[in-house]
DNA sequence: GATGAATGAGTTTTCATTCAT
DNA sequence: AATGAATGAAAACTCATTCAT
């Protein structure tokens, strides 16, 4: 790679950062282009030269972030563990990077349905190593989970729901890491 | 009341109405005051004679949305009945305002801090109704529910992620009809 | 007419007056909305309460001018007046408001369909009545114009020509007054 | 010449067809340069080393157009047809490159004085070979166009208009082909 | 109390041009 | 000579809120 693919691939690692950054900070909606330009201090013009839109930034920076737990999960799941330490490892990376699934959850169904559509793809690679772990189990009688899809939509749904409700939760700090333990424990319940 | 205050409780309403009508359709964001103003075919000002602002105006819908569920859930928890009635009751109220509650779980948490805890406020009330009961349960040994809070989570959490994701879950029609009786059957599991 | 109506009426006068003198200025494409809005001495919204889009104002502008005209050869063609004079009434008016069509003649062509075609609408009332003369002196053997469609296509070519390419003819001053005589004495040649 | 050269002859030439192609598509100012480069298959600072200005392209292809219509009707003019004959061949040349000069003739008046002037420039040289056989013609009783310029100015301009409203006058194809009897014989009615 | 005209800050996107490589 | 990443000014349009009537 030369001198000048570097340079434009770290402009747009820039752009990401930076991005991710303001995100993090005022959601997506209330983020204008325009904050994460100057705060990348880059050209307002240079954004739009490596992301033709606002959409398209964030659904990189939320496809770079589902790609990462992504990949995590699948690393766990490889190594045959139970579907509880699988649980634990996808917690503890929420846990690690709370403040922008947090904000996700928040805006994530406000979005256009593009935007939606490719969120709930990104999802559903999530889910899946989660549904063939359960299916495993099942078959070796560890669980006895009857309609996977629906508990998986509990699981989801109480994360959603601390993550959305997080600032009434805990003043600081980490609600998952909180409800660590509870989560774990309700959702063995529900798939036993 | 004289004919004045008549007059202005009269405009309220219809404003209230009206909004309700647009949010339904367009959502709380996407919502521009003037349209709800056209629709109640009233003037622009006079809806922020009523309301300071457009916030205080989604506040006062919800709030009325809200004060209407818990009315209903007191009204069936002073007939004693069982947490799963009521759960019932809760169900079918939220089907028949499904519209409104799935619009409301979509942008809720993107709203400001202020929104956000009067809104948290109000389903709290809804949220000690089935606290009591389940309490009640617990003495009597119906259920054994050890942690009534994190529970209570599961339930608003899947119902959020359940409206949230409404179009993805039926193309027409009421979701939390769709997974009714899956909503009940794993709630017991939670909370025996 | 109460006095917000009055105030109301004078403030889309003034938009229209400062977006004819913008346009005349620069022309419809080169003048921003905020420079006719400032030089209105309004606020840029105001300009936007009035006319939904800037396409809307230039309609509008160009509406009332080939109104004006329309009216003006309809009182002349109303008098039984011969097409000469018909045609040196017309003349007479583009003379007066040549800046304006002058900058219509460069700029027409390049608008939206939608724009253009309103503009032909326009422009079709105006060829009516020539047309309905030249028929009638046809009748009347005054004139022996075959083609009388493709006649006005030609005067209107020229008229089209002149004011398009005004600086090249004159430094200063109205082409049409300079070449006035020759457009009479050669459309005579060709209805005759 | 070198290779170097060479080269850059040849590059000069791809940019010019890619340019007028585009140009012809969607007109000149609604076409970015960058899509002529990418168009071109080259970078779009190459664009700028051969052209120092978007305007200074346009006029370029423009100007090779006139030069290549100017050298057709000298070719004409020199075997000393009629007027009629040469008209003929004027205009079959521009049902050719009809789409060009359509587009020129809806954006010609738009641009900066100074594209107009030489334009205007290139276009007089044409005018000159008309202009130079009518004076022959009526030296020879042939014809007896008392203005020869006014004449030539009904005939752009009719010819002008045929472009700029070409789609109000045919669905498809060519304007001048429909209207060539009809500019035919109304110009020997102006000449005569 | 109701009206609705006026406000103006705020937002995304485009694109000709520059210049370091 | 060619490249293409970076620039940043410009432009149309939205909408919650105000305030004179």
């Amino acid at each position: 790679m030369n001198k000048r693919q570097l340079q434009k691939k770290r402009t747009r690692s820039l752009i990401l950062e930076s991005a991710k950054q303001c995100f993090m900070e005022n959601g997506f909606l209330n983020t204008p282009v325009s904050k994460i330009s100057s705060h990348a201090k880059i050209a307002h013009g240079t954004l739009f030269a490596h992301f033709p839109t606002k959409e398209a930034l964030i659904l990189e920076v939320i496809t770079i972030e589902m790609k990462k737990i992504g990949e995590e999960i699948q690393k766990f799941a490889q190594t045959s563990e139970s579907i509880e330490e699988i649980l634990v490892h996808y917690l503890d990376f929420l846990i690690e990077e709370e403040q922008f699934f947090s904000v996700l959850a928040k805006e994530r169904l406000f979005y256009s349905n593009e935007l939606k559509r490719k969120l709930i793809f990104h999802e559903s690679i999530i889910r899946g190593y989660f549904h063939q772990i359960l299916e495993e189990e099942n078959a070796q009688n560890i669980s006895h989970c009857e309609d996977i899809t629906s508990s998986l939509n509990w699981l989801f749904g109480v994360i959603n729901y601390y993550f959305g409700l997080k600032e009434s939760f805990v003043a600081s700090g980490s609600v998952i890491s909180k409800f660590k333990d509870s989560i774990l424990s309700t959702f063995k319940k529900i798939i036993l």
